[in-house]
RNA sequence: CGGGCUGUAGUAUAGCGGUAGUAUACGUGCUUUGGGAGCAUGCGGUCUGGGUUCGACUCCCAGCAGCCCGACCA
């Protein structure tokens, strides 16, 4: 991509309505526009950053068995009716509207109820199960008030999995796969060292519940965390009974702030009874469905990558999810010489499938770096007179600063071409 | 949902009961080119509706919108 081409051009003034680091980063380097409070659109170069996200969690979950699918965002109020979700008196932050004739329609904050009653005409035997089916939907929350930019908004996506199982044995076997692939998910997105599992309050089904925090101060979350175990328990259930029970001393727990970037947790036969999601089991007796749910938002996930690892200069993503892999600045130099370089090297990249931000605008060096610092792609290659009469290019690393000059063999060599 | 604050150009900000200013961005021309360059010139604005007043961007009321604190986040 040509940065001369690119759509969303930085800027210097942070907007005056944001105070979260997360929205005022990603604004002002052009990834996201704010259409309303807690309302954002993805442009660019922030959709990329979003696809990367969801293609990590996509290879997780399919990983662990789960089958990708897309429900509506539109839901029918008697289904919810059967679970005692529809009313306001419950569900505080339903978006609600209506078909022309009057019937209540409402906008989907979770999925439990039209997944479960759809598996009723799918599920019979217990040779249809397991199932776990998940989906990247949009999901709409009448939050009282929005906050902290794109870490909680009124719309956004949500990965939400469900697994529908046999038994609670075979359930809990499941869960502690999906556990572990959520693990996987934030290492991966580069948030492994700051995100711990922690236990939650479980609901009726079972003790504990358990959300994934990434500690930042940005977080609304706070939590206890035993740093030699890796673990941590949310305030919400911390008490005596709980710790002694996880076999964890109050002594070894630390205080943090955090956000919950994930949560998963058992729903036992909540769902399956209400909505009469049940199988015939070897002796041909009828036994409820064992469920379970999964969720990540990857926007959360995209901010808190942003408030915990960004600088003073701008954003720094991790490789694995950073909108480009390259950043190519050429810097006007005597004769063209750089850009004609650079030109060359693009289109080198380009045609080798790695994918590229070329800077190939006319402004000063000092404009460019700047900008490059702000949109934070890890690898940075610098094409100048500098570079070339030193035999080829300047890399900097962003996260680091550190740079070097590479060849261009090099430099392709560490591209693992 | 309770309490508080704020709406001025694309963005960020001054100011005043009497023709609205600056920076930045944007257009044009020239110079410049390794950490957000300079000169010249141009384009562009008072949230909406009422009220007070000879006159309202300014004061008052309502609405709408945004932000902050709290509650909420199943």
């Amino acid at each position: 991509m040509r940065q001369s081409h690119l759509f969303t051009k930085t800027r210097k003034e942070a907007p005056k309505d944001e105070v979260a680091k997360n929205a005022d980063l990603l604004i002002r380097a052009g990834f996201i526009h704010k259409e309303m409070a807690g309302v954002y659109s993805y442009l660019p170069l922030g959709l990329r950053v979003m696809n990367k996200i969801v293609g990590i969690i996509r290879e997780e979950m399919n990983a662990i068995g789960g089958q990708e699918l897309a429900l509506t965002a539109l839901q029918d109020r008697a289904v919810w009716e059967k679970t005692n979700r529809w009313s306001d008196a419950v569900v505080d932050n339903w978006f609600k509207t209506q078909l022309k004739n009057g019937t209540d329609l409402g906008l989907g904050f979770t999925h439990e109820e039209p997944l479960t009653a759809l598996m009723t005409e799918y599920i019979r035997s217990y040779r249809d199960l397991p199932v776990y089916a998940y989906q990247f939907q949009t999901k709409f929350r009448n939050e009282a008030r929005a906050k902290s930019g794109i870490m909680r908004g009124r719309e956004f996506l949500m990965k939400d999995l469900y697994s529908f199982s046999l038994d609670e044995k075979a359930h809990a076997a499941f869960y502690e796969k999906a556990k572990q692939a959520y693990v996987n998910v934030f290492r991966r997105v580069g948030l492994g060292d700051t995100t711990y599992v922690t236990f939650a309050s479980g609901g009726s089904f079972s003790k504990y519940s358990h959300e994934f925090q990434t500690v930042t101060a940005a977080g609304e979350d706070v939590i206890y965390v035993d740093e030699k175990k890796g673990i941590a328990v949310n305030k919400e259930v911390m008490t005596d009974e709980v710790l002694a029970d996880l076999g964890l001393s109050r002594d070894s727990l630390v205080e943090k702030k955090a956000v919950e970037v994930g949560n998963i947790f058992s729903l036992g036969t909540r769902f399956s009874d209400a909505l009469g999601l049940s199988y015939l089991d070897e002796t041909g007796a009828k036994r409820p469905v064992v469920m379970g749910s999964y969720g990540i938002g990857p926007g959360r996930v995209m901010g808190t990558i942003v408030e915990t690892l960004s600088d003073e200069k701008g954003i720094v993503w991790p490789e694995s999810v950073a909108p480009f892999q390259v950043h190519v600045v050429s810097v006007a130099g005597k004769d063209g010489a750089p850009q004609r370089a650079a030109e060359t090297l693009y289109n080198r990249l380009v045609s080798s499938g790695i994918e590229v931000l070329y800077d190939d605008r006319d402004l000063r060096a000092g404009e460019k770096f700047a900008d490059a610092d702000l949109i934070g792609i890890p690898l940075r290659v610098i094409v100048s007179d500098k570079s070339l009469e030193k035999g080829g290019y300047e890399i900097k690393d962003r996260r680091t600063g550190t740079t070097s000059v590479l060849a261009e063999k090099e430099l392709l060599s560490r591209l693992g071409l």
